[in-house]
Order: C-alpha cells, then sequence, then structure tokens
DNA sequence: AATGAATGAGACTTCATTCAT
DNA sequence: GATGAATGAAGTCTCATTCAT
C-alpha cells in the first residue's frame, strides 16, 4: 500500500538524503525561528531553507508558497499545547485554586518547551494580513484557552472556593497577564527586563487573592 | 479693485499647495495608520503618499527613509501621552485607590483619542529589527509608565490604603492586562471580541480587591 | 533698445538681487566645475544651483534643462581661446619654430587660466550622448586647432624651415598629447603623476626635433 | 544511440538555460559594449542585461552592484593586454627600434581585437566617482606600459641606438598620442576623422627620428 | 526675479517563485 | 527528490523639472 521503495539502502552515495518525513518538520522549524524573530516579511525563504539545511527550491516542494509556510507554522506551534491541555483539566481532582495555578504554569512551560513563545506576537502582528491565520488562532487559542480556563473557574465557583464572578470576563483578566508575557519577552524583551520571573507568581498570586471567597 | 479673481475664466484648483508645516504631520499620521494595520514591510510608501494626499517623492523631502518615517511615527505617536500623565499625578491629591483607577483610565483614553492604540504592537513586531526603536520605546513608555504607577502605588502604601506589595512587580502586574489590551485591539481584535469593555472595569477591580487592605 | 528698467537702485530693501547679467556666468562656471569632476549624470542640479549661491529653480529661469546648461558650459568654455589664437598668429612674424612654440604654451596657458581643462574630457564622455555638442566641439575647437597650427607649420615648410611633411597628419601628431594631458589631468591626475610638468616640454623638442630640417 | 532528441514532439524551447560559467563574461562583454558607448551613469542595467541576453535579476547573480560590474568591466577588459605584452619583449632580440614599433602596434591590436579600445575613455570619465578603479587602472595599465616601453628605451639606449633621453618623460612622449587616439576614437571619432589611420605611423615615425642617433 | 515644495518617471535592487538540470 | 540559476514583479529612493508663492 506504500510505493516508496523498501528501504534499499544502497549503490551509489546518494548526493543529497531522503528525508521526506522529515524535511516538512525541519522546514517548519526554521520558519518558525525566523519568522519570530524578524517577522514574517522581512524573513527571506532563502534564510529558511539555509536554516534547514536545504535549497530554496526544496521549500516549494513541501508548501506551495511562503504564506502557506506561515500557515503552517503557526498551526503545528500551537494546536499540540491545547490538546495536551484538555487531558490535564479531565483527569484532576485537585482545588480548583491548585488545578488553576497548575494549568496555568503548564500552558506556560508548554509554549517554552515547544519553543514556540514567539508565535502569538508572529500572530498579532500578521494577523490583519492573513485573516484566516488571525480566525484559525483566535479559534484554536484562544477560544479553547477561554473554555479550558472557564471550565476551571466555573468549578471553583460551583465548590464554593471562588467567589461568583462573570466567568468570561475573569478568565481574560487571567489569561491577559500570561499572553502578553509572551509577547513582551520575544520582542522588547531584549531591551526590557519586566514582566519575566516572578511577575506570573505575582499575578497568580493577585488572581488568587481577588477571585477567592475570603475566610 | 480686489485681487480675488471674481470668477474668472475657470481657474483650474493648483495642482498642490505648499504646506510646509502641516505636512510632516500628515505623513506621520497616514504611516501610523498604515503601519499599525498592516506593519512595517507590508506598507508600501506609495500608499502612505496617497494616504496623505501627496505624492511619493514628497515623502522623502521630510524623511529620509521609510525606517526614519517608522522611527518617527513611534517617538510622536507615544511621548506626548506620558508627558500629560506625569502632571495629573502631581496636581492631584486623591485616595491612592482613586489615582490609580483615575491615572490608568486616562492613560487608556489617551492611546485612543491620539489614534495610537495600534503602536505598541507595531513596536513589538518590529522590535528585533530596529532596536534603537525598541529602546527608546522602553525608555519612554515602559519606564516611564513604570514610575508614574510606581509612585502612585507607593503613594497608597505609605498611606496605608494599600498592602506592602513588591511595587515593582506589582507595577507589571497592573500594567500588563491593559498593554495586551491595547495590542490585542489592533491585531485579533477584528476576529475576537474579548480584552474589552468591561475588561478593564474587572482587571482594575481585581487588581483593587488585591492591593487594598482588607478592612 | 533695451526693455530692462533703467538701474533703479531705490526702495524696499530687496530680499535678492538682481543679477541678470552674471547669473548665467555664474550658473555655467558652477557647472562647469561640477560636470568636469563628476561628469553630466553624477552632477545633480541642486549642487549647480548651490555651488552658484541660488536655488534650484532659478537654473531654469536661464536654461531650459540640464542638456542646455551643458552645451552652454561647452560653448562659453571653449571658444574664446580660439578666438586670441587665432590674432596671435596674425601679427606675429618669429621664426615658424618659435611661433609653434609660443602658440602651443599659449593654448595650454589659455585652458589653464580659463579654468576649463575638465573640458575636453567631459565633452569626450558626453559625447555619444550628445551628438550635437561633439559635433560643435570638433568644429570649434578640433578643427579650428588644426587650422592654426596648420598654418604655422605650413608657413615653416614653406620658410624651409620645417621639413616637407604632410600637414593634416602632423598637426595631429602635434596637438595629441597636449589634448591627452589635459584628459588625463582632470580624471586620473589625482593618481598618476605623469603628463605634467616637463611632459609639454619634452614632447616640444621631440617634435620640433623632428619636424626641422637638419643643418 | 546519440543522445539528442531527433525531433520530438516539436518541444518548445527552454524558456532559459543553465550558463553559470558564461554567463558573467557575456554580462562583462555587454556592459562594457553600453559603457564605453553611452557612459557608466547613463546606461541602464536593464539594457545591460537584455544586451545579454538575460533578465534583470539574473546581473545580481553574478555581481553585487552596477558599480561592481563597471570594476570587472575594467579589470577584465584591460589586465590580459599587458599581460601578453610582457612575453613580447623578452623573448625578442630585435633592434631596439624595431621592438618598440612592433610592441606599440601589437599593443594598439591587443585593445582593437579584444574590443576595449572604450574603456580608457570610461575609465578616464569616472575617475573621479570611483577613485578604488581610477587606481587600479593606474597601477594595471598605465605604470605597467611604462614599465614596458621604458625597459625597450632603455635596452635601446644601452645599445646606443637611442640617444640618452630621460627615459621616464620619454615614454610618455611616446604613450600619450596612442592613448589620445583611443579615446578619441570612441568618443569623438564619429565627427573626426583624425587621430586614426597612418596618424599612428606618424607619431611613430616623429617620435623615432627624434630618439634615434644620427649617423 | 527668485524660491523651494511638490511632482512623477524611472533607476537600482530584492526576493518569492519557477523550472532546467 | 533536490538543486539553484533564472525570472520579473514590485519595492525604495533619486532627481530633473514644474509651479504656487
Amino acid at each position: 500500500m506504500s510505493d516508496e521503495p523498501a528501504d534499499e539502502e544502497e549503490t551509489s552515495p546518494p548526493r543529497w538524503r531522503r528525508r521526506k518525513k522529515a524535511r516538512p518538520e525541519e522546514l517548519v522549524a526554521a520558519a518558525l525561528e525566523l519568522f519570530a524573530q524578524q517577522g514574517f516579511a522581512a524573513t527571506r525563504l532563502r534564510d529558511v531553507a539555509r536554516h534547514a539545511g536545504v535549497s530554496k527550491g526544496t521549500v516549494y516542494l513541501y508548501f506551495k508558497s511562503k504564506e502557506d509556510l506561515l500557515r503552517a507554522v503557526v498551526r503545528d506551534a500551537v494546536v499540540p499545547i491545547l490538546d495536551s491541555s484538555d487531558e490535564v483539566e479531565l483527569d484532576s481532582d485537585a482545588s480548583a485554586r491548585d488545578l488553576l495555578e497548575e494549568l496555568l504554569r503548564a500552558w506556560v512551560d508548554a509554549f517554552e518547551q515547544r519553543g514556540v513563545t514567539g508565535v502569538p506576537r508572529l500572530v498579532m502582528a500578521e494577523a490583519n494580513n492573513f485573516p484566516d491565520i488571525a480566525q484559525e488562532y483566535v479559534n484554536t487559542v484562544l477560544q479553547r484557552s477561554r473554555r479550558l480556563f472557564g471550565r476551571v473557574i466555573k468549578r471553583g465557583i460551583r465548590s464554593g472556593e471562588f467567589r461568583p464572578v462573570d466567568v468570561r470576563t475573569t478568565v481574560d483578566v487571567l489569561l491577559a497577564p500570561v499572553l502578553f508575557a509572551q509577547i513582551h519577552r520575544s520582542s522588547l524583551g531584549a531591551w526590557d527586563d519586566g514582566f519575566t520571573g516572578d511577575f506570573l507568581d505575582a499575578h497568580i498570586a493577585f488572581f488568587l487573592r481577588s477571585i477567592e471567597k475570603q475566610p
């Protein structure tokens, strides 16, 4: 059911490697790094190719345009993060407070570990030029994040841990600082050392202090 | 013997007028709008010129390059805002709580009224490509904002209204949601209706509830 | 026979001077200097104007285009030189040898003193782009020079001082080194110290030694 | 078993072919022709490209700027000529007189055959705008020529054929007319028929007559 | 007469994309 | 599959020329 030759190592030393599967990922990774650093327009496809160790033409074997590559970058970078988040919440039976903190930190770490901290800024920078990407990002990241943390907050309210707040607005209050920290870090971070380190701790502390019922 | 031609043989309106003083502002305004909308690279100078009602060449009478125009946009857009903020705080003898809220709302309104909500996103998008602009923005906006609101928080602590918090971190907690709302609004705002309207109210309420001493 | 107002000094302090007569000369002088230095295309009209102490627009009061200015430069720079040369020869009754040397040195000095050494190179550089200028230069400079020195050589032959040579070719042999020295000086002169100083002496000596009858 | 398609189903000729090796030479040749004809500034890169049968962008695959192309033109055009000249002199045991004439004619022919007669004028026209090109030209052409013909003259002096002259100055006297003829030909040549044909003969005759000892 | 702001054609150059190899 | 030479549209910027002042 596959038409690819069965792994023959053999014969003449191949001038280039056959990496049908790995190529797209490597290209997306290279593109992610450069797009996030310099922006979409300022990044030359030649540099993406070089970064991935291939030549310019090769990019077009896997992506039909630079824009298409951007699409792939955003999609690949961001979807898996929330997939895992969804599961965490389901399995847990911690207190709402602990769950909230755990999920938020996991969420931040996930961006970190996947090296996609730069993506939110990239998406925001290009939102007006690529509406479909913006729309997709809103759907897959913002909305899903809101639902995820909204469920946690609702759980807290239901259990009596949290005050009865407006969930929709409160979720935004919870998420905005985290999103901003990501954007800041990948842009002005080099020139400004705010919004890092214990900023997150402080934000969580402030947030919890406000939402929790006083004893 | 008036020298204004009563209604001569249909003198066609002059092809252009001299507006040496007004031009730079008009150009910066046009550039601001387009840069903020599409980003720096995606904006063609031709469109900026057209938007300002002049021809391509005219831009170069006032700015020596596209980059120079960007610099002017960022500088002009942002400096005046904080100038006024500084004064407000000095004159007031309101409670720290009221002052904080007033200043924050004034700050937000100032961006709004000057039509420069898009600048923060623009600066963040291009920070890595124009380090000096990033640096200047950090100095004139972030640092000054921190100092301004830092003073207010310190005042609240001194007066006993606020808990004794770490000012530097707390200021960031206060500002991050506001900054994010600006960025969001000028980018994903068209596809996502979060972080607007009572988001600011909620944030202020949450923040104050956390920082104020309980009775 | 002139429609220009008769020299009224008078009234309001003139913001600019009325220099109707001097202007064209000053402009031509400025253009000469810059064209000769940088070439026609590389010279900006703005610089010519500034050099002459006027503004860009003023150039167009006296010359209808940049090309027209070039034409004036070439014409003005070169015609007077040969006018004076013609007279010298007529009045003299020196030996052909002395006359030849005197005229040649006078000719070189004339270019020098009028500061138009750069013109030959300018004309040659632009000959193919401005055929009419080339044609005029050939007529007014090359041909007239040939006639002038041709007459001297003929006189020398007639008087028995010089061998009977082909005048047309011999004139070219006489002139070529001088013309080259001018061109060289205004171009490679800054990087090469040849073709100057006693080069002219040596050339004249060589030339005379060849053309003079041996005793 | 020839691999040339006999007459396949009318494959339309490829839109372009890869000629990585040949391109630079073709471009330099095209640029030489146009630069020499119209000058550097007046020549549009588009025309150079068209002349070489490629598109605009291709020029930039091989030269990083128009100026770089000019550099290549000057260098390629001129260096090989003197390389061959050097050898000629070494091998010969002709009389100084014959050697001198032979080398001079060979020198002239070399420019002719390589089609680079226009280069001296080009270099002189642009000397002030591109000092490094001027310097290189002086070093590789003027100085080497002086050395070459200086050796021949010295040989003639040593052998008693020539009078003891100042070599440096004499070389210039020998070369100036030849250099001028080249410049003249590629500029005013179309409007003036001097300095061609037997001009060179006459110059050589005059020069030799002056430098040779009388019997 | 003089100015210089404004124009707009056109130059050089870049770079996403194609395609011969 | 892979390459990179070649393309050409499109961008930034310059500058001769015009014209309101």
